[in-house]
DNA sequence: GAAAGTCTTTAACTAAAGGTAAACAATGGA
DNA sequence: TCCATTGTTTACCTTTAGTTAAAGACTTTC
């Protein structure tokens, strides 16, 4: 087992196969680099695949009508991801795009149903998984419908601080990145983040933000 | 075949497993009336169930600390849901509540999986409904994210219009109903209405409101 | 190193939405 | 019938968020 295909074998749904399918369907998978920037699929195709992100990072994307974007989630190394056309053969509702240099392994649906098939098992599993996209998906509704901005802002906020482990935030993301996770726009991001930092929650420069108080920024997270 | 079973029999998963199954299945359901308001699950339960409303209407609500609830989507008579529990163990996100006085069949997990474990492609149907679900979660966001007020609004009122095959709608619901629907106030809501009102989309009286721009409001709507 | 472009920050203004309160209508019991 | 309750409507005010514009800082490219 070469060691770049840890992830896959440690992957959601795939790591439960018998170690001898699971090669057999790493040979099956195709490969890809995408650069940054550059699109997987699109929202609207019908896209019938699984994927595995082996470095990069993948973003999955809501454009609206407008032009306006809406980040839901990253899908980041090692993570999985499986096409909503995989299970109903209906168009995408999101596009995947890649954050930075990003390489995928890429299978088809009937290439992973015909192993899915012969462990019902393991094909169960795919339903925990989808449940926890829709939970997900339940958090996002839910700060959407009852949080203010800086409710969102602050629990993204929170996220990064976790990833890393000092309570110093690198800041390699833009104002336009964090305002389309919050469903919001730059100057307002810019503005409550300077609200954070005048109630000393937060000390920011151009390089990095300083939690300075965490609890006050888990309180103004909400809940 | 009872006739009141037929919703049974034709459900979303069910209706693939072969008919013996199918009764077997039936025969062993739980069986429980809720009253208007009552409560079938509560938000924070491990409530690992499958259910069917024979008749009535079951809802969906997401509530906040705050005390304010977002409806998600009403169950009819006929649908069937799996609670998140069913698939992970883990606690409900949101609460089942009567919308009316409701007739429900319950089956417990160990139950359905019993049947479904025979029947390995009926299980693959569990993804499509999941996948279904997560769509419209999907399309929620996107609302909430993209869409004042008037356009979630405009998108809930063709859908009951849709529904009923009239361009009038009963006022069945109160303003509080269509607020908890759309994530605003009682009040916002009946402005906006009023508002469409002025712009001759719509006719309010206090038992009906009445589609004059069918076109107009598809436009409200956005996209 | 200069120029062009991108990102950040601030300000002033506008628009959207929520909160509160009060008047009013309808409904359902007692 | 009257009263209490619930739901509707309107007005006024506050808060929140989006828009526009402009200046400054940093990056990239030539």
């Amino acid at each position: 087992m070469r060691e770049q295909d840890n992830h896959f074998h440690q992957s959601e749904v795939f790591s439960y196969l018998p170690e001898a399918e699971r090669v057999s369907l790493l040979n099956e998978a195709s490969h890809k680099i995408l650069k940054k920037g550059q699109y997987l699929s699109h929202q609207g195709d019908v896209w019938p695949k699984v994927i595995l992100v082996v470095s990069g990072q993948l973003r999955w994307v809501m454009l609206a009508a407008s032009g306006k974007e809406h980040l839901l989630f990253n899908i980041d190394e090692g993570q999985s991801f499986w096409a909503h056309s995989v299970f109903d053969d209906e168009p995408m509702p999101a596009s995947l795009c890649a954050g930075k240099k990003t390489e995928v392994l890429i299978w088809d649906r009937k290439t992973v149903l015909k192993y899915l098939r012969k462990y019902p098992d393991v094909m169960w599993k795919t339903t925990r998984m989808l449940t926890r996209i829709m939970r997900h998906a339940r958090e996002i509704i839910y700060s959407l419908a009852f949080q203010p901005v800086a409710g969102r802002l602050a629990a993204l906020l929170l996220d990064q601080y976790t990833d890393s482990n000092s309570d110093q935030i690198e800041r390699d993301f833009t104002l336009n990145d964090l305002a389309v996770r919050v469903a919001a726009t730059p100057e307002v991001v810019c503005r409550v983040l300077y609200k954070f930092q005048e109630d000393g929650i937060l000390e920011i420069t151009r390089a990095s933000i300083n939690i300075q108080d965490l609890e006050a920024l888990e309180n103004a997270k909400g809940e």
